[in-house]
DNA sequence: CTTTATCGTAACCATACGGTTACCAATAAT
DNA sequence: ATTATTGGTAACCGTATGGTTACGATAAAG
């Protein structure tokens, strides 16, 4: 299970490391949208978006549900728990303040 | 500028893409090594490392100094704050409590 | 001065990635 | 029944990625 997590976590960073993914994840914050729209907002064709959509929906960013011959795409933002929760454990080296905090509590016990 | 700033996020993104990538992050969070000391804990040869730790130099995550014959990394974690900033678009969409308030709060005028 | 330790980089290789075009399946509309 | 809409997928292509080995540069040690 700890694996398949991992695996999980792994799926999210990659997913997120490219930009069109990012933006077809921000289009769909405004709600959900067939792919064919969402497709609409980029240059590239639709089989490249809707590969992209296919990586998003492993990593578990994106569900999807038929409608007619539509597919709806909706923005699902658990998986991005992982990435919050590992950026915490770096929160203090690029916050200053919260850098000397740190640094005070261990230095004065 | 502003062209800069989105290639210096653009490259953290791809950066911290790599679980290699982000063991060395983690690695370095615990103080400033060298970079046979990093490679010591891979199973990777040492270019590989060397080259994982250019990307993340070049991503701005990472500076070196030289001292003797070493070249010693540090981490440096300010880039991720970009990470960070596009994160909290996306706090609402896994965190219940949030979206749910805010939700109360849009159809409560 | 010669030797050793540390590290960067070039050259090369297999694979993954992101894109395209062409095609097919399924549902809706006529 | 036929046609149009929607979208998934296969096949292919150029490039990026991550790895290796081989070599060279530089500073410390002998």
């Amino acid at each position: 299970m700890v694996t398949i997590k991992r695996k999980q976590s792994e799926a999210v960073f990659r997913a997120i490391a490219d930009p069109t993914r990012r933006e077809i994840l921000g289009l769909l914050r405004g709600g959900g949208r067939t792919v064919g729209t969402v497709a609409a907002n980029f240059r590239t064709s639709r089989p490249a978006i809707s590969k992209h959509i296919r990586l998003l929906r492993s990593a578990g960013l994106v569900t999807t549900r038929k409608s007619g011959t539509a597919r709806i795409c909706q923005l699902n933002g658990k998986p991005l728990r992982a990435v919050n929760k590992w950026l915490r454990d770096y929160e203090a080296f690029w916050d200053e303040n919260l850098r000397k905090l740190k640094q005070y509590v261990e230095e004065n016990p």
